[in-house]
DNA sequence: ACGTTTATTGACTCATCAATCAAGAAAACA
DNA sequence: TGTTTTCTTGATTGATGAGTCAATAAACGT
């Protein structure tokens, strides 16, 4: 029973069981017919939609960085002042969408992604530039030239906390993951005052 | 002209080379053949010492923490008071054994298949105790109760370092990675004076 | 009513690879 | 010398999985 205007709709569905399925399987291992089973299709209506694996997979990162983009965007949008950004940049980094079981081991298959297909570079490489952009921004005002030596640290850290958690088992404890950064940030701010 | 005593040297040459072979695709998706290539010897060789493709990786992954374990050993030998072996242990991770491109990307892969693989799951565990253990121990005396705490910072910051110097092409500056790492502890330990 | 576009799948192709095996050749040993 | 053990590989097996294709069917336009 065909409809129509299933395009979006089939590649939404693809995109969610990818990231699901590699979240659950740990590894970038997980076959076409695993994603469109979950999705509810053949692993042909995969292929018609979206030409390639590796097509899926890239569209799979997208969608998580650009769910974290735009985390950090409204985040930055209500916060005030240099201190106030670099908390909510740093909040926004480990909060409830990107901060996921799966999504965490995702992330994490994807970084190994990027070390073989230049495209998922690009796209990891966008993500730590606006990262670095963003902390540097406001460490400026606050210390200094210290700022680009500072925001390599906590960018580190914070992918450092990220990589920690694909590996423990259970729920990650986002709160936790957030304060310890923000506990680095507080030392040096005061330090730099 | 087969001599006699080959196993030990063999399965070393294989380890070498499945480190380097995986450093060099940049992911776990290596055959025994590329492997076997590499150490000068045909596939059914390699099967014939290891039994199976997830005995060498762990194998490999064996000999890189083991490496690792060394260098911090001998680092913590030479060190003095608390101060100088936190120094010592951050400078250890980034030492030339375990801070080269090809092992550094071997182990970010080694972090996904212990996603997968119980026993490299162990594995890593062992190594990440082994470093809050040595942490936390000489931060006690010069922060109190803040040590857990700062240890797990300074880990994630260590494993991040890592795992953006994955991403970098380029020899990875340990140099610099380390100083990072030093920075915040100094900035930590004076704040804690 | 009828051709066209969109959706959908089962069946198939083709390549890759881990693991096995039989067999050869050199050393060790009796 | 003959037998056993160690070392070694080419050839083969068996499974798996990405991508293709032909065919079906519903919707849409005219």
């Amino acid at each position: 029973m065909p409809k129509v205007g299933m395009e979006p709709i089939r590649k939404a569905a693809l995109v969610r069981a990818t990231i699901a399925e590699i979240g659950n399987t740990g590894s970038l291992d997980v076959t076409v017919s695993q994603i469109a089973k979950r999705a509810g299709m053949s692993s042909a209506l995969a292929h018609h939609y979206f030409g390639s694996k590796e097509q899926i997979f890239l569209a799979a990162m997208r969608h998580i960085l650009t769910l974290y983009g735009a985390e950090v965007r409204g985040a930055l949008a209500a916060a005030d002042g240099p201190r106030g950004r670099l908390i909510a940049v740093i909040r926004a980094s480990f909060s409830g969408g990107s901060f996921r079981r799966e999504a965490v081991s995702a992330w994490l298959n994807f970084y190994v992604m990027s070390q073989i297909k230049p495209e998922a570079m690009r796209l990891l490489l966008v993500y730590q530039a606006r990262l670095r952009s963003n902390l540097i921004h406001d460490l400026r005002p606050l210390v200094g030239d210290r700022a680009p030596m500072l925001a390599e640290g906590l960018g580190a850290m914070i992918d450092g906390a990220y990589l920690r958690e694909a590996l423990k088992s259970g729920t990650p404890d986002r709160i936790r993951a957030a304060e310890m950064v923000l506990d680095f940030l507080n030392t040096e701010l005061e330090r730099g005052a």
